[in-house]
DNA sequence: GATGAATGAGTGTTCATTCAT
DNA sequence: TATGAATGAACACTCATTCAT
């Protein structure tokens, strides 16, 4: 992380154009190549409109995160660290594991009702066979302790008999994103075909309950 | 040359291979296009390398669909088309409400897996919210036959009182392509965020069978 | 490579000429284009040609002007705003009434003799009725103060009693332009149809001669 | 091929589609491309349109014409033939000098007035410097028949002491066109620089007036 | 750190023209 | 005579990236 206030003390907020100001320029780039990637795509993304947004020169995208694709890489990875440290935030260690297990489900589909850009970033990678994502060693990192999570609810609930044994904490969370994240992706191609108005909030409350139901359903001894 | 450019177009005499197939050529560009498209999207995908792909002269590619835009749809239109003309097939009408489920099921999980094409085209259109699938009249008609199948299966499995009623045709089939689709559409970045190796065929059966059983569990009255 | 291309830039280490001259390659760039345009017209110009005349880079020409017909547009206006600057050094204002009316005549023809690609310009902004420069601001601005003075023109000759009343100050500019123009601008098809050699630097000063006749005639009381 | 009627000798008019109708068909060619040409240039018009507009195939434009160029030569060819043809008609040999001048100075303008495409197709060959028109014998002998009425006028005039001598048959028709040519042609850019609507048939009588009263000025001994 | 001029390789598209039928 | 598929060269324009300031 950049020092953000190299000499703190001394900066007024009125505006003296061209300030530096490293860690604000790094993070309005990065929100705004967040919302360019999610919208086009890697290659249909511009890297001039990604400076446009973030209100910087295009020189500094180069400075801060080498080029296009090093700035999806980190576009993707913090689309994870984001989506990562909410899901800490449920605390679902300290609650019963049904109850636990319940609550992860519900914020897994939610965050999907409530972020298009991530399921966009997410399909488009894919689109790439993951070609950037497997580079980072961030992610592994990052997912090992959401998998401990989940084992250790498994685990606590399989002790208490509320849980069958044998199940594995990847494909379990596969088999919850499943739930939230192929809806809320498709919904413009469901729509189109079906010739019907899929709106994502409407569906959010019912989607919630399905996958919890279906996910319950499955672990039930 | 002052404003006019004859353009003389020195081609050799030893390679003056020029047939007229015109239905072949339309062909061989749409599966050329369809293989470039679900490989890169609409923006990566390059047409010169669709008309190498193809045999064919880049101008053709133009000559039989207008533009870039317009063949993408050509190759979504054609995809669905695949899709819906194996499904018919099946002939699940005349098969019992619950075997006629079962393969209807297995099928729709089966075609993702052997068919990432397909999955990648609808990503792809998908970030783009169905811009363009939206605009084609056919996709209608195209799946109204299908939701009519489906209320049929319903239909009957209820009189013989094997499926509950009330359940929407439209909205069983999204269940049914949410559990096939999603697993098999991010298999990479799933496989680089938990660091193995989910390869599709291995699954395949499993997850035919998982979904035959999450589906038919919801049906059950 | 997939999707995203890096495109490195192989340059010779021989000839890193860049220099930054933005004044310069501006000018160099609306030179180039006046000379290709009055050659070829706007579709038959070559935004190339422009790019190579004028030695920069070709992706300067949309830097600077935005596209082929926004530097169309530009080239007219310069066109414009530099007979009218040429104009404007006669000071007409401080001549009496028919030795400025003169000395406007003759430069007008002098001007149409000695400017082929002006001439050319306007014939090739005529073919497009005029399409690119009515949306110019500029070009009413421009004009305004040259229709003022020969409206000054008019009526101190008019009070002094040597030019008739009632002569509208456009009319007699289109009158005086009219003389001019013809000759210089169809001497090509002139030329060949009457198989002569008809050469605008000898006709030169019998026009100019016989325009200000035919125009002060006219404005005899 | 196929061969539309077989049996000569029974063919009715009524339309087998894909007659064989050459001098039809090549004066579809001949009058659409005039339009094509007035209206966009050489360089601007496109062969596809011509055909399309013609209503016949794109070959057969080659067949006719042989190439772009070529058929650019034959729409210039048609337009003199055609106001020759016309000025033929007014037959001045037979009228009194002063009347049968008049007469053809009325004509001129007028037809600058009403073939805003001829104005057109000439400035376009002046663009190219006459590169065209200096290849066709024709257009010779089509004007030297022209200056030899024009010569008889000039000398019956002067030989009845209505016009004075020494005046140059070519010179005077130059001065004639000019009075006509250079407004019609201009009337676009003359619009948008003075910011009014000069309209071609409104200024019409006044411009045939303005004219003879010029050319018959000039010839008075 | 920050700017915008500059670059070369390409991007989708269009052109006049020709060939097989 | 007539058709429309086929061609290759070029067309206007754009791209990610870098350099001078």
């Amino acid at each position: 992380m950049e020092a953000v206030n190299p000499r703190p003390g001394k900066h007024g907020d009125e505006a003296p154009r061209r300030r530096r100001q490293p860690s604000e320029t790094h993070g309005n780039i990065l929100a705004a190549a967040t919302a360019e990637f999610a919208a086009k795509g890697l290659a249909g993304a511009r890297v001039d409109e990604i400076a446009r947004r973030a209100g910087v020169n295009k020189r500094m995208l180069y400075h801060y995160f080498g080029n296009k694709e090093a700035l999806w890489l980190a576009v993707l990875e913090h689309a994870y660290v984001s989506i990562r440290k909410e899901e800490r935030l449920l605390d679902v260690g300290s609650l019963a594991p049904v109850e636990g297990m319940r609550r992860l489900i519900e914020f897994s589909v939610g965050y999907c009702a409530d972020h298009p850009e991530f399921l966009a970033l997410l399909n488009s990678e894919n689109l790439h066979r993951a070609k950037y994502l497997r580079r980072s060693k961030k992610m592994r990192e990052l997912h090992t302790s959401l998998l401990h999570v989940i084992a250790d609810l498994l685990e606590r609930g399989r002790r208490q008999g509320v849980f069958r044994a044998g199940v594995d904490p990847a494909e379990l969370y596969i088999n919850i994103a499943a739930l939230g994240f192929f809806y809320f992706s498709n919904i413009h191609t469901l729509s189109a075909i079906f010739d019907r108005d899929l709106n994502a909030q409407r569906v959010r409350r019912r989607r919630l309950q399905q996958a919890a139901d279906v996910i319950l359903g499955y672990l039930r001894p």
